[in-house]
DNA sequence: TGTGATTTAATTGTATGCAATTTAATTTGC
DNA sequence: GCAAATTAAATTGCATACAATTAAATCACA
């Protein structure tokens, strides 16, 4: 290919990944309002619901947010009561947060979401599903890499 | 699959899409600072590049992107004068954007932009960025279609 | 043990995204 | 012809992202 060909934005591969996370973020959005979440909030509240409590450091090591991202985030959560947050006696800079009974309670009413999802993305199989979240993963992570 | 397991961080397709496009963004950055652009920046460019003139109507939809998002950048751009700004004279609503000399030089500095890129994503052949940029594809438009 | 380096969060500043609203211009129906 | 509906941008308000800086706590080690 033409270096100049590489610059058309139907040559882009980076492009589409774009605005298909776009797309998805926006499909969210309505099946999330009833939760008073958004997309953000509901990644951080999928990891609070599955470890009930963690330090700040994992969970923006998990989810691939910094303290920028976060911090404000977690301080909304934890105002509507969904998540908790002390320090370690230990350590004192180190920031943990604990799932409230609320929090654990909006799970359920979560439960339909990934339903609706499911609907959205009109998937024809799990292989599908996995294949391309294998594809996605593996250039997530040379990114990462090459990013140091 | 159990519903609370389609809870889990680790069975999400989405969150993945979304981490590899933020880390899209993050990998272009270093490649595009001595460019003064922003991601969003460069795609607009991208098509103006190609077009040399466009309806910010059209911009809009060739990017997925609405005015609330774009009229302020196209203000940054033009301010940088990579690109000028008039209406049309026979519909007062249309705004018609055109790539200036200094934003067609801007191209040749763009030209090593998607090598810098390939490098980052460590792809192994064209058929697998072929192959990828197609599923994406498929789910982006399923989600178009499924909002209306 | 005291101090400079390191670590963890929070803060600051800039740039998106996007829903909702507003403004201005044009088109439609009658 | 003209009021109502529609269309295209711009604006407003809110919620991220993230680089860079700051602040506080701990660690390392001479």
């Amino acid at each position: 290919m033409r270096p100049e060909e590489r610059l058309l934005l139907s040559n882009q591969l980076c492009f589409p990944i774009y605005r298909c996370a776009r797309r998805i973020i926006r499909a969210y959005a309505p099946l999330l309002r009833d939760l008073g979440l958004t997309y953000t909030q509901y990644i951080v509240m999928m990891v609070m619901w599955e470890r009930h409590e963690i330090e700040e450091k994992e969970l923006c090591s998990l989810l691939d947010l910094d303290s920028g991202t976060l911090s404000p985030l977690i301080r909304k959560l934890e105002s509507r009561k969904l998540l908790s947050k002390h320090r370690l006696d230990s350590d004192g800079r180190v920031l943990v947060l604990e799932t409230t009974d609320e929090g654990m309670a909006l799970r359920k009413q979560a439960l339909s979401v990934p339903v609706g999802m499911a609907c959205a993305m009109k998937l024809e199989s799990m292989d599908e599903a996995l294949d391309l979240k294998r594809r996605v993963d593996k250039l997530s992570k040379a990114l990462s890499e090459s990013m140091g």
